[in-house]
DNA sequence: ATGTCGTGCAAAGCACGA
């Protein structure tokens, strides 16, 4: 069984690339994020097609998140309890579901901006929200039930997960605060943690370089290996213990047209 | 700090977000 992770910037730009990448890689559950789609303009025909049910949560121009899956989508649940507003408003940046037995988020954690930004703060507040939703549901389904929250959380948890810590002085992405908050996600339940699948750099077996998930559009990042792993997978024990390997698909960055996020891959046991 | 994208509005140029 594989299942993925992926911001797509834009499910209609991406729309060919993603298709062709389906059917490529094969997953049988994709979380996707940044679809920036409505529900009128989300391509469940085309992914029908190919043999996936899906479910999103998307209102627009901004955020949007889906579960693809073909091996079952159940249990679908728009946003997280409790989640915190943004000018008013809840935005489309969490859906969850059961596939196949294993508990998934979708998350598009925010941006924060700057360091001390209103947007910051939501963040850290956003992140505190997924804390409190993974506590809950540790209590309902227990520790022996696969559960993992994938996404783009933004975070760099390590100095090593991007590509010069001191051009990142000051910058969000790499805080204290930051990298707390997705700690303190992790250890939620301290008798059940969830670990932080460090990827391959690619699909090739040995790869010695850093597992970059995104790089920059601008100033050619990608050409220039400016990258940072910010796309992750926290994974309780009872998932981890199936993961087999997991793998940046970096392939899906390159060319014309890509997103500015490759997958984040995890092949299982079945 | 930004040299690139993507979106939507109102209209082929901008504002916004990342």
């Amino acid at each position: 069984m594989r299942i993925a992770t992926w911001n797509l910037n834009s499910v209609k730009a991406r729309l060919p690339r993603l298709l062709t990448w389906l059917e490529l890689r094969q997953p049988d559950v994709l979380l996707a994020q940044e679809t920036k789609a409505t529900e009128q303009s989300w391509p469940a025909g085309e992914l029908r097609n190919l043999g996936y049910e899906s479910a999103h949560l998307g209102t627009g121009r901004w955020n949007g998140v889906a579960i693809l899956s073909r091996v079952g989508l159940d249990e679908v649940t728009r946003g997280l309890t409790g989640q915190p507003e943004f000018d008013g408003a809840v935005e489309d940046r969490a859906i969850g579901a059961s596939c196949a037995g294993l508990r998934l988020w979708s998350l598009y954690v925010p941006n924060g901006r700057q360091v001390g930004h209103q947007h910051f703060d939501y963040k850290l507040r956003f992140l505190d929200a997924v804390r409190a939703q993974a506590v809950a549901e540790r209590a309902v389904r227990g520790p022996a039930a696969p559960y993992g929250l994938l996404g783009d959380f933004n975070v760099a948890p390590f100095d090593s997960d991007v590509w010069d810590i001191a051009a990142f002085d000051g910058a969000t992405h790499v805080s204290t605060p930051e990298r707390a908050a997705v700690t303190a996600i992790q250890q939620a339940s301290p008798d059940s943690p969830l670990h932080d699948l460090m990827p391959r750099a690619s699909i090739d077996a040995v790869d010695a370089r850093p597992p970059y998930t995104f790089w920059e559009m601008r100033m050619l990042g990608f050409q220039k290996g400016r990258g940072m792993r910010i796309d992750l997978a926290l994974v309780n024990d009872a998932l981890a213990q199936r993961v087999e390997s997991a793998w940046v698909d970096r392939d899906a960055r390159r060319g014309e047209g890509p997103s500015d996020h490759a997958p984040l891959v995890l092949d299982l046991t079945d």
